[in-house]
DNA sequence: ACGCAAGTAGAGTAATCATTCTACCTGAAA
DNA sequence: TTTCAGGTAGAATGATTACTCTACTTGCGT
C-alpha cells in the first residue's frame, strides 16, 4: 500500500464514518479522498471496493489504539481496554461501530459480514490475550459490543457501567448459580 | 390506525428486517405490503415515512412479546427477559436490532435517531420496572446490547453469556473495588 | 529535448429510484 | 340507479447515481 493508497483509504474512512455508508456518493468520497475520480476507481475499482478499503484501514487503526502499550497485569489492562474503547467512541465513533453500521447498511453483502467477523474475532483474540482469559470467552466482547451500541445514546455513564460490569465479572469466579451455564469459567485472572 | 394502515405497517417492517433499509425500492415495499403504490403513499406519502411507520410497529410488537407475562420475582424476571430477547432475536432479528441498523442507515436522519432513544429509553425502563432496579441503571441495558450485537456471530453462546453476566452482575451487591464507579449500586434485587 | 507513467478535471452515459399522475374498478349508501 | 370514497394498475417524470471516457498536465529518467 504506497502512500497515496493510505491517504485514499483514510480519506474514506472518515468520510464514511461522518456520514454513513449510504449517503455519500462517490463525489462525495472523491472530495474526502483529495484524489480525481479517475485515480480513486484506479486503486478501489467499485465503491463496495471503497468501503471494504475504508473498513480495512480503520480495522488496523483500532487495533493499533486499543492495544498499544497495555499495562501487564491482566485485570489492569482488562480495564484498561474498556477505557480506550470508550476514548474511541468519543473521539471516532460517536455513531457506533463503523463495521455494524456498514453491515447494517447492506446486509446482502457477503464479503462484508466476513469482514465484521473477522474484525470482531480479532478483537476478542487480542482481549483475551491481554486479559490472560480463555480465548472463547465471549462475556468480555459481550462487554464491549455493548459498550459500543449504548456509546451514543449514554456517553460516559455507558463506560463505566462496561467497567462496572468487567468488575461484576471478575469477581465472580465461579459459584454455579441457578441461571449459570455449564460452560468454562474464568480461572486465570489474579 | 386502521386494519388496512396495520397490514401495509406489517409488511413494511418485514421487508426492511429482511433486506435492510437501504436496499428495498419502493416497489418492493409495495409488494410486502400488498397495496397499491397510491394507497402506500396515501397513508406513508414519503419512503422515510414507512421507514418511520415499519419502526413503530417492530417497536409495539418488540415490548409485547418480550414483557408478557414476565414471572413475578425480579431475579426470574431479568433472566426471562434476556432469554427472550434472544428467541427474538432467533427468529425475528437474525441481523441485528432494527432500530440500530436504520439509523446506521441513515445517520443524519434525526426523528430516525429520536426513534431509537425512545425505543432503547422505553425498553430500558421496562427492564428495571420488571427487574425492580432502579431505572438509570444502565448495566442491564448494556448487557441486553451486547447480547443483540453479538447474536448474528455467536447465536446461543451469546445468550448464555448474557445470562452469564446477569448472574455476575446481580451477585457482584456492592464491594467498592478499584475500578468501580461510585455510582449507586444495585440494592433492590432479593 | 523527449517520452511516458501517473496524476487532474470534468463531461457523458445508462440505469435506477422516489414520487406523481392518469385511467379504471368496486361496493355500499342514498 | 347513481354516486363516490377508496381501492388497483402501472406509465411518466425528473433527479441522482455509479461508472466510463476524453483531454489535459506534470515530474522524471535517459
Amino acid at each position: 500500500m504506497n502512500e497515496l493508497q493510505i491517504r485514499i483509504a483514510a480519506g474514506l474512512e472518515r468520510a464514511f464514518a461522518e456520514h454513513g455508508f449510504s449517503a455519500p456518493n462517490i463525489e462525495t468520497l472523491r472530495d474526502a479522498a483529495q484524489v480525481s475520480l479517475r485515480t480513486l476507481y484506479k486503486y478501489y475499482p467499485s465503491r463496495n471496493d471503497m468501503v471494504l478499503a475504508a473498513l480495512e484501514f480503520r480495522h488496523e487503526r483500532y487495533l493499533a489504539q486499543i492495544f498499544a502499550d497495555l499495562p501487564a497485569p491482566p485485570r489492569e489492562a482488562l480495564f484498561e481496554v474498556i477505557r480506550r474503547v470508550g476514548q474511541w467512541m468519543e473521539s471516532e465513533a460517536s455513531h457506533g461501530c463503523l463495521f455494524h453500521s456498514a453491515v447494517a447498511a447492506a446486509p446482502e453483502n457477503g464479503a462484508l459480514r466476513h469482514l465484521l467477523q473477522r474484525h470482531k474475532h480479532e478483537f476478542a483474540q487480542r482481549l483475551a490475550a491481554a486479559a490472560k482469559l480463555p480465548e472463547n470467552q465471549t462475556e468480555l466482547l459481550l462487554i464491549c459490543e455493548g459498550l459500543m451500541q449504548l456509546w451514543p445514546l449514554y456517553r460516559n455513564e455507558a463506560c463505566e457501567s462496561a467497567l462496572q460490569l468487567a468488575a461484576a465479572l471478575l469477581a465472580d469466579d465461579g459459584g454455579d448459580r441457578k441461571v449459570a451455564g455449564k460452560r468454562g469459567r474464568i480461572e486465570t485472572v489474579a
